[in-house]
DNA sequence: TGAAACGTTCACATCAATGTGAAGGCAACT
DNA sequence: AGTTGCCTTCACATTGATGTGAACGTTTCA
């Protein structure tokens, strides 16, 4: 597909698109007239790529850990291409994404436990409770 | 404490937590000579910020969720202060941290699914496994 | 008293992510 | 052929979070 429908499919802006090939992101192929053109899976990883940059995360540490982050069902890089710095760098990056996950659910508990004091009988979950 | 302990105990620089009052995320009190006087809960409530920041929520979002970030057992909001609105807003927004931490937990898994895989006999755990 | 360390405000600079628009080529359909 | 819509690159602007420094007052301590 090119840019315009993964823009449509992903809800993020060709600009950004282009921007996140620009960081080493995303590699589409080119048509011959210069037109980006890509696969399937670009829609979930644009995703992805969306989700780690909204939870803080920066291009350049995307950059680094994206080639890992795949499902282990396609394993591509044989474990050579595993330095020690690079196992390091990964580690450590599990551990600040911890980190956020931790301080991220403490405040969401707080969030729910206010709510369920001020409004017993709404459950936390999904239920908008619009009614 | 004046602002260079509360910088030294939180490693937040000065600047920011004059940024951060300038956000409303802080109050410190003020002494005779203008100097900011912050209470020992600052220490814990600029770390929260940070984690927050950290995580990408944005200054105006935790301008808007802080008041009620607090332990229950100190809640000093009463259930009048709770508009609908308020309600809404809070519910959205613990949704939408949800969504950062399954991201972030999916990252997360993978990145150990992958370690676990080139590296077995390594724990995903705490030890750095330097040795 | 004078230096050192701290505080204040104000202002300008940077950096990453994003918005926006110009100028032009390509594709499809009437 | 012309119009409409998508694509290209280039470039400048904005926004939020920070860095940095000037100019100046305060506290502390030798």
């Amino acid at each position: 597909m090119r840019i315009g429908e993964l823009s449509r499919r992903t809800g993020v802006p060709t600009r950004m698109l282009r921007y996140y090939e620009e960081q080493d992101l995303l590699h589409p192929e080119r048509t011959g007239n210069g037109y980006r053109v890509y696969g399937e899976p670009a829609v979930y990883r644009v995703q992805q790529i969306r989700g780690l940059l909204d939870s803080g995360l920066t291009t350049e540490i995307i950059r680094r850990i994206l080639p890992f982050l795949n499902k282990p069902d396609e394993i591509h890089l044989h474990p050579e291409c595993l330095t020690p710095e690079t196992a390091a760098l990964l580690r450590g990056e599990a551990e600040r994404i911890q980190q956020r996950i931790d301080c991220l659910a403490r405040n969401r508990d707080a969030i729910h436990a206010y709510l369920a004091v001020v409004q017993p009988g709404a459950p936390p979950g999904p239920p908008t409770g619009q009614t």
